[in-house]
RNA sequence: GGGGGCGUAGCUCAGCUGGUUAGAGCGCCACACUGUCACUGUGGAGGUCGAGGGUCCGAGUCCCUUCGUCCCCGCCA
């Protein structure tokens, strides 16, 4: 918009006419008086419009909450003593000289949205998803996502990763695990990928390390705060490596310079949920097995299956808090069993894998290990858990002419945003969250 | 897929062992107010108590069915 100043800017043009524009959050009618506070994407200001105003103060009684306005105005420092403290709409306010409605809701909204905490339920709150978004508290979320975003992708660039984006539309849904959907791809069936993994190794197979911020499609039908049908997967995948320590170490290196971002950029979304970064120490790095045990001696948990489950894990969590102040803990060397094909399992004990979950407050954000990069290996490890390798003829390509030793990660994007903030339900850090119930908005 | 909770005003909720006309806060509308800042004050509108069936003199409340929703487990990120 031509002439337009952001709210942001308006401290700098004291004893100046501007003309912002932006929503009206809240109007206040002291009869003579009327306040109007007004946001724009850089923030908010208090315009205050006078009887003298003539025509704008007519047209200040029509303003509601939400109404789209232009607003000219002359800049002045508030009047002593009359800021309240702790306000957060700054030291300035506008004294308004023309007012103009660009658009009005049709209709009554359907909760306030301008109070400081909107406590709304969750199928409210994504019934109305884009009206909810115009609150400030909820807009942090996702301008901390914005900077998680930017700043993965810049630590990986910066390790001379290269990104890379792979098909979501895949023909074959061999891969196992988690199901998948299937759609219609002209005279026949296709799948949503449910992970990049194989176009992945194929991408460290022609430029060492690689990385991917695209969305993971999973048609399982669960009903919990921390799962989703899409989510934004954060893969990554490096070759050359002496073993899967290496792989942590990135991974380590990474979430760390993405926190550390998200501190730097984004102190004052944080503040709004009074969110504090995970301490910088080294994260704890625990067999497995021994996590069993620290459940059994520690929280006389007992596991069945090898695998610790979501409160074992929540367990952890809180015992490495403790034990080392770290909100992290990589969980490393899982049962053969209970990994995909394509894990290496350890050369002294092939009953388990040279991978690992890293868990962020008690919550799993990232699997990787090493991976399988022999041919013949690999090609065993398919048939030994029943499947054929001819299904997998042009995954295995990869490996067929040589492939060096390598692994990589898959991070969940938003459960590191859910768990950094707080958040009741993975959803609250989705735009627009596909669940089995959902899929509009 | 297995289990549990909840559906009462636009929103968030209270309604005890069934008992006259179903409540609160916020929002909305009107009026008053020249320094508020989630303004305040006064007044007002707004509800087939998710839907269907049943028990009972009487059902928001008890029973059955059904729909919706949230959560836990499993699976995983």
């Amino acid at each position: 918009m031509k002439g337009r100043l952001l709210i942001a800017e308006t401290p700098r043009h004291i004893g100046e006419t501007v003309t912002i524009a932006g929503w009206v959050s809240v109007r206040r009618d002291h009869g003579k008086l009327i306040f109007l506070d007004i946001r724009d994407r850089s923030g908010s200001v208090q315009a205050i419009v006078l009887p003298s105003a003539g025509p704008a103060y007519e047209a200040a009684q029509e303003i509601r909450s939400e109404h789209v306005v232009a607003i000219e105005g002359l800049v002045k420092e508030r009047p002593g003593g009359a800021e309240k403290a702790g306000s957060a709409l700054g030291g300035i306010e506008l004294e308004i000289s023309a007012i103009r409605t660009i658009s009005a809701p049709a209709e009554t909204l359907p909760f306030e949205i301008s109070v400081p905490e909107l406590d709304l339920n969750l199928d409210t709150l994504l019934d109305h998803r884009t009206i909810a978004l115009r609150n400030a508290r909820l807009q942090a979320i996702f301008r901390i996502y914005s900077t998680m975003l930017s700043a993965y992708a810049a630590r990986m660039r910066a390790a001379d990763f290269l990104e890379i984006k792979t098909p979501k539309l895949v023909g074959s849904a061999t891969e196992g695990g988690a199901n998948f959907f299937t759609v219609n791809y002209f005279d026949r069936k296709a799948y949503l990928a449910q992970s990049p993994q194989f176009y992945k190794q194929a991408g460290i197979s022609i430029f060492e390390r690689v990385f991917e911020v695209g969305s993971v499609f999973r048609a399982e039908p669960h009903f919990t705060t921390r799962h989703v049908n899409e989510y934004v997967g954060l893969d990554a995948e490096l070759g050359f490596i002496s073993d899967f320590s290496e792989v942590m170490d990135e991974l380590e290196a990474t979430i760390k310079y993405v926190f550390a971002e998200i501190g730097k950029e984004r102190a004052s979304e944080l503040a709004l949920y009074g969110a504090a970064l995970p301490a910088d120490v080294p994260i704890p790095r625990l067999r497995l097995s021994e996590a069993v045990d620290i459940l059994r001696e520690s929280y006389g948990k007992e596991i069945e299956g090898g695998d610790i489950d979501a409160e074992g894990e929540r367990m952890i969590g809180e015992y490495v808090k403790e034990k080392f102040g770290s909100d992290f803990v990589f969980l490393t060397h899982y049962p053969t069993a209970l990994r995909p094909f394509y894990t290496m399992p350890s050369a002294d004990d092939p009953s388990v894998t040279e991978s690992f979950d890293l868990i962020y407050r008690g919550l799993e954000i990232a699997s990787g290990g090493q991976r399988i990069h022999d041919y013949a290996q690999l090609s065993e490890s398919i048939r030994s858990r029943g499947m054929n390798p001819d299904d997998f003829a042009s995954y295995l390509d990869v490996f067929r002419y040589g492939c060096p030793p390598h692994g990589g990660w898959g991070l969940g994007s938003e459960r590191i945003v859910q768990k950094l903030l707080g958040l009741g339900s993975i959803k609250e850090a989705i735009l627009y969250p596909r669940d089995v119930k959902r899929l509009s908005p």
